[in-house]
DNA sequence: AGCACGCCGACT
DNA sequence: GTCGGCGTGCTC
């Protein structure tokens, strides 16, 4: 019947898989342009703020639409490529339009805030001021604002705020008077679009010029375009410099840039150089600044007119409507994923833009992920290397203390102690690095290192580690669900020695601070540097003076240290034994970076790793062959045990406050999926892979019997683990369980995903938890 | 997610 | 006799 009438389909931000019919805002036409624009309408009992999806006729026989009650832009807010590549987004997280729409817009234009100005202003000299001003009295506040105004002829008598700000003291004051006699007035400026003037920087040595070059040959080569190149540079070669170059190259060809880089690498420092440099401003966009500030550099990149943008994790979504080049800037960092709400990771993102912006995207790091390592090796992304340190740095020396049977005090062996002893003594200072991810505590002997395994799922080569849980009287492992009750003694040595691994950085503070009372003592932490800009203010009082630190993440990397002669590591056992796949990935990259920051040009730094377990495979193919074999030998392990990059995972999450719902909900959700499982040929319930051993992974994929028909009629084979509690069972009161799903190919994966998550939402087992879906998980926890 | 509507306990 | 607990249902 009402074939005819146009609606608008509206995403709002709701958990819901759906989009909203309305009828256009009084006096609006429901024309395509509106497509990418925000309305408010109303939405049951209260009003909410969209974006138009489609527009299109409204379905027949609906009922009566509402009608919206305003339209918010003049133009789309998203359009184009970065639309396009958020309605990607929803696809492949499985996630409601309007939820990523509104988890990729700043806050402020969120809650429907108008598209702020980002026009610069100035004050101009009126004809009745030029005319007035002989009659000023001269040397006067007001006298020597109009003398300025007049003496800029370029702009008809007009200067930017922030040109007078430079110009003269309390300049507002005098505006302000002589604005009341309409002398002066207040214009608005276009955004001043200043030719880039960057400053020359060191000479690149020739692995770097051969990086600039490559990627020079990206942006404005014969076949310019996408491309993924993995700048894979050691601590020290020059990684910036390179980026510097590049982005110089792309302003100079007139395109914008995006910078991504970590959360704890936006530092002063990086924005100072980068402004130097580049010649142009600089957008930064950190976690300090308030919604108007982001709302506006967000606007102002849309405009075209941010030429270059920094940002951490959620400046992937800055429009870029003249885009040149995305960098991304220590790319395996795990802060680029995004642990709440949409779960999206903004290297990856960052690629897909980048693919449909057709323009490079430029991934540096001196520990890349073993996806992108992987990536390389099989062509996909070139393969850049800088393997020299500037300048006379030498590499630090590495020594492992074995500490099995050694007392410890808060953690530290007598060892440890004497060495810190020695180095600030000498006048250096020394860095006691607490490894401390959140990991699910695995039981250790102290005596010689054992740790609780599991029977089923460990193999050989890999180990999976029971975790401690029901408050550190129950083993279980977070593969398969085995349990059984902590042992009293050591099974291999008898030892009573066993404990959950963990110690704070408050207790090593507060034994160093006894221990090296001569000497500052500072301890860095989430916690005592919560502030802004708070850590920086600390280690300048810190200075170069011997003293002590005592860190975790944060210390990694960034922040000049040039005393620093000692790095201590702890709690690596924790990460050596996690029951976490990436934890070897992680502690590896963790070390490297750690171990970067000791030494100074004259003398080379000393790393001390103490662990319950010298002889580690990790630990040895690192020092002996640094990051790569490493990474050489973890590729081999992934491989082996299905874990990405040569399998696929989704982790499907429940939480609830009741006891069982989560698991009741994943059960459910199980049964929705098992249509796309194939039934293992060794087991039932189907572990091959996740849980199973070396042996039975070496079976080729084509002895995998054919798959039931998928509701597609593909051939669609997923495994599922679990449902199991989560490792981290209870948070927040919250009781937490888990699903993880994997797949060889991503296809297998999204096809399964696509057949049974929709279906997920009309459960009524989920009505009474709160769940997520995170494609691609970094933690499965 | 919110918010309303709807049926059963301890309180002015 | 009410105020209020959160179960379930819906939102164009």
């Amino acid at each position: 019947m009402s074939a005819d009438v146009s609606a608008l389909q509206v995403a709002l931000p709701l958990p819901l898989p759906r989009l909203f019919d309305y009828r256009p805002p009084a006096g609006v036409a429901a024309a395509p342009a509106l497509v990418g624009c925000r309305v408010r309408v109303p939405f049951g009992p209260r009003e909410l703020v969209g974006v138009v999806a489609s527009v299109g006729a409204a379905p027949d026989g609906a009922p009566e639409l509402r009608e919206a009650l305003a339209c918010l832009d003049d133009a789309p807010l998203l359009r184009g490529e970065l639309f396009e590549s958020l309605r990607w987004l929803s696809r492949y997280n499985h996630a409601p339009l309007g939820e990523v729409l509104a988890s990729a817009l700043p806050a402020a234009l969120r809650r429907g805030e108008p598209l702020p100005d980002t026009h610069a202003w100035a004050w101009r000299l009126t004809e009745a001021g030029a005319t007035a001003l002989p009659g000023l009295r001269a040397g006067s506040r007001p006298r020597r604002l109009a003398d300025l105004l007049q003496a800029s002829g370029r702009d008809a008598h007009a200067l930017e705020e922030s040109v007078l700000e430079a110009l003269m003291q309390d300049w507002r004051g005098a505006a302000r008077s002589l604005g009341k006699r309409a002398l002066v007035e207040r214009i608005a400026m276009p955004a001043s679009q200043l030719a880039p003037a960057p400053q020359p920087g060191p000479e690149a040595n020739a692995e770097q010029a051969e990086a600039i070059a490559a990627i020079r040959e990206a942006q404005a080569g014969e076949r310019a375009g996408f491309a993924a190149l993995l700048l894979d540079g050691v601590t020290g070669s020059g990684k910036t410099e390179v980026y510097l170059q590049a982005i110089a190259d792309c302003l100079a060809r007139g395109r914008q840039a995006l910078v991504l880089v970590p959360e704890i690498g936006l530092t002063p420092q990086l924005l100072s150089r980068f402004r130097a440099r580049l010649g142009v401003p600089v957008h930064a966009t950190h976690s300090g600044l308030n919604d108007g500030e982001r709302a506006r550099t967000w606007a102002a990149a849309l405009r075209g007119e941010a030429r270059v943008v920094v940002g951490t994790r959620s400046a992937v979504f800055t429009p870029l409507p003249e885009a040149g080049l995305i960098v991304i800037d220590e790319e395996h960092d795990g802060s680029y994923k995004q642990q709440d709400g949409i779960r999206y990771h903004a290297r990856d993102f960052a690629l897909v833009r980048g693919k449909a912006l057709g323009v490079p995207v430029l991934l540096g790091s001196a520990t890349p992920s073993l996806e992108s390592l992987h990536n390389a090796r099989a062509g996909r992304y070139a393969h850049l290397r800088l393997s020299r340190r500037a300048g006379e740095a030498r590499p630090p020396r590495v020594r492992v203390l074995d500490v099995r049977k050694r007392p410890l005090d808060a953690g530290l062996s007598p060892e440890l102690l004497d060495a810190a002893g020695k180095a600030v003594a000498a006048g250096g200072q020394v860095l006691v690095f607490k490894n401390r991810r959140g990991y699910a505590p695995v039981l250790l002997c102290h005596d010689c290192g054992w740790s609780a395994q599991c029977r089923r799922c460990s193999t050989p080569l890999q180990g999976t580690p029971m975790t401690v849980h029901g408050g550190g009287r129950r083993l279980q492992c977070h593969h398969c669900g085995a349990r059984q009750p902590v042992p009293l003694a050591c099974p291999d040595c008898a030892s009573l020695a066993l404990q959950p691994q963990g110690i704070g950085t408050e207790r090593i503070e507060e034994l160093l601070a006894r221990r090296f009372d001569a000497v500052p003592v500072l301890r860095i932490d989430r916690g005592s540097t919560r502030r802004r800009g708070a850590l920086e203010k600390h280690l300048e009082t810190f200075g170069t003076q011997p003293g002590v630190l005592i860190g975790t993440q944060m210390l990694a990397k960034g922040h000049d240290l040039p005393n620093l002669t000692l790095v201590c590591v702890v709690g690596i056992d924790e990460g050596l034994f996690s029951a976490d796949f990436r934890a070897a990935e992680k502690l590896a990259q963790l070390l490297i970076q750690v171990a970067g920051r000791a030494g100074r040009a004259d003398k080379p730094g000393e790393v001390l790793l103490q662990t319950h377990h010298p002889d580690h495979p990790l630990l040895q193919t690192l020092i002996a062959g640094g990051y790569h074999a490493f990474a050489e030998a973890e590729l081999l392990q992934r491989e082996a045990a299905g874990f990405p990059p040569f399998a696929h995972l989704a982790l499907l999450r429940a939480e609830a406050k009741h006891v069982d719902a989560p698991m009741q909900f994943l059960r459910a959700a199980k049964d929705m999926l098992s249509p796309f499982v194939v039934p293992s040929p060794f087991e039932k319930g189907g572990s091959r892979g996740i849980c199973s051993s070396a042996e039975d992974n070496r079976q080729p994929q084509q002895q995998i019997p054919p798959s039931p028909p998928s509701p597609k009629g593909g051939a669609t084979v997923i495994e599922l683990h679990g449902p199991l509690p989560a490792p981290m069972p209870r948070r927040a009161g919250m009781h937490r369980a888990q699903l993880l799903v994997s797949a060889a190919t991503r296809r297998t994966l999204h096809g399964a995903l696509d057949g049974a998550i929709p279906a997920l939402y009309g459960l009524p087992e989920a009505r009474k938890v709160r769940w997520s879906l995170d494609v691609d998980p970094v933690d499965l926890y």
